[in-house]
DNA sequence: AAGCGTACCAACCGCTCACCG
DNA sequence: ACGGTGAGCGGTTGGTACGCT
């Protein structure tokens, strides 16, 4: 017996979503929460599977996501968790408030990947590409090593990436103690050769331990989400269906915050009013923060009014 | 202005994992 | 212990925007 799909394949739209199924979506979730997810675009009228929806809402509607490209602390920080956690996407993801899986996953693949290779850095292994050459030339000599497999990925080390009780352990040793990470590309500054590109040279400047300009950033960054990350991890987003605010409003504050101070990077070509607008509301009105605890203490009539959905002809 | 190539990113697909009966 | 189900994850694809010729 096959496994079912996920979904009833006739009758279900794909492709880009549009305004007003975003609209359905989030004031859907808003009101209610997810139970199910499959059960969220039968009661929430679209005509989509509840993969598609869940997806939609994690990477784009999402209130405390962030916007915008990564900027330079938070890229450095991928490059060392994914130095140590390979492509875990979502356990990156985890340790960068506001930013998805997706996000994380697509500006590695189209800016850090390249920006490592630009500096000689193999973005796989996060070893020196020449080194790589050297031991590709050992292995060759000896073909039963099976060294080649734990070259193709970085290996995290077991104690990282599958216990998630022991987070403090992915710190990387050296943003502990106040190092960058990606010993190796100490060497690497030696060992490279084109760094005309400027943005290559400064993180090159902030893998070099001589340098201090990234790490005091680093270092704020990587406190905060220490302090945030109890819940990041914990909690994700289920928060739509919790009610206590001491347990989590204060720090959707904070992450709201910083949604709020990133919005000038939004665009209303690419983010329609609407959503803006109720990021706003999450961002700016502690009045209404209460709806991220929530409480749903928010004017819920206001926010649907907002978004201009009946709610009423809807349910 | 048109055609082409490239970059970017949202969304999909299929697999694995976790949970429950 | 086992099978079914839903959720989550990571790889991949396809559409769009943009720059160059």
């Amino acid at each position: 017996m096959g496994r079912q799909p996920c979904c009833d394949k006739l009758g279900v739209k794909k492709g880009p979503w549009t305004a007003e199924e975003d609209k359905k979506l989030v004031t859907f979730l808003l009101t209610h929460g997810h139970c199910c997810w499959r059960a969220v675009p039968k009661l929430a009228g679209l005509r989509r599977c509840g993969k598609s929806c869940r997806l939609r809402w994690t990477n784009y509607l999402r209130p405390d996501l962030k916007r915008g490209l990564l900027n330079e602390s938070e890229e450095q920080l991928v490059i060392d968790l994914h130095a140590r956690l390979g492509n875990r996407w979502s356990k990156i993801a985890a340790r960068l408030p506001g930013r998805t899986d997706n996000e994380i996953k697509n500006h590695w693949n189209t800016h850090i990947k390249k920006k490592l290779v630009k500096m000689g850095i193999d973005p796989v292994t996060h070893e020196p590409l020449q080194k790589q050459v050297i031991i590709t030339n050992i292995q060759e000599q000896s073909p039963n090593s099976d060294h080649d497999k734990h070259q193709q990925q970085p290996q995290p080390s077991s104690d990282i990436a599958d216990d998630d009780h022991h987070q403090n352990d992915i710190v990387p040793e050296n943003m502990m103690s106040g190092k960058n990470s990606c010993s190796n590309n100490e060497n690497s500054s030696s060992q490279t050769t084109d760094l005309t590109d400027e943005s290559s040279r400064s993180i090159l400047q902030d893998h070099n331990p001589n340098s201090s300009s990234s790490r005091d950033d680093d270092g704020l960054l990587m406190s905060y989400m220490w302090a945030a990350e109890t819940f990041l991890e914990d909690n994700s987003w289920d928060f739509l269906a919790k009610t206590n605010r001491e347990q989590y409003g204060d720090q959707f504050g904070l992450l709201l915050s910083s949604n709020s101070s990133s919005s000038s990077c939004f665009s209303e070509e690419k983010y329609p009013s609407w959503l803006m607008d109720y990021q706003q509301v999450f961002g700016d009105d502690h009045d209404h923060q209460d709806l991220v605890g929530l409480g749903f203490n928010f004017n819920e009539k206001e926010f649907i009014n907002g978004t201009g959905v009946d709610m009423e002809a809807k349910l």
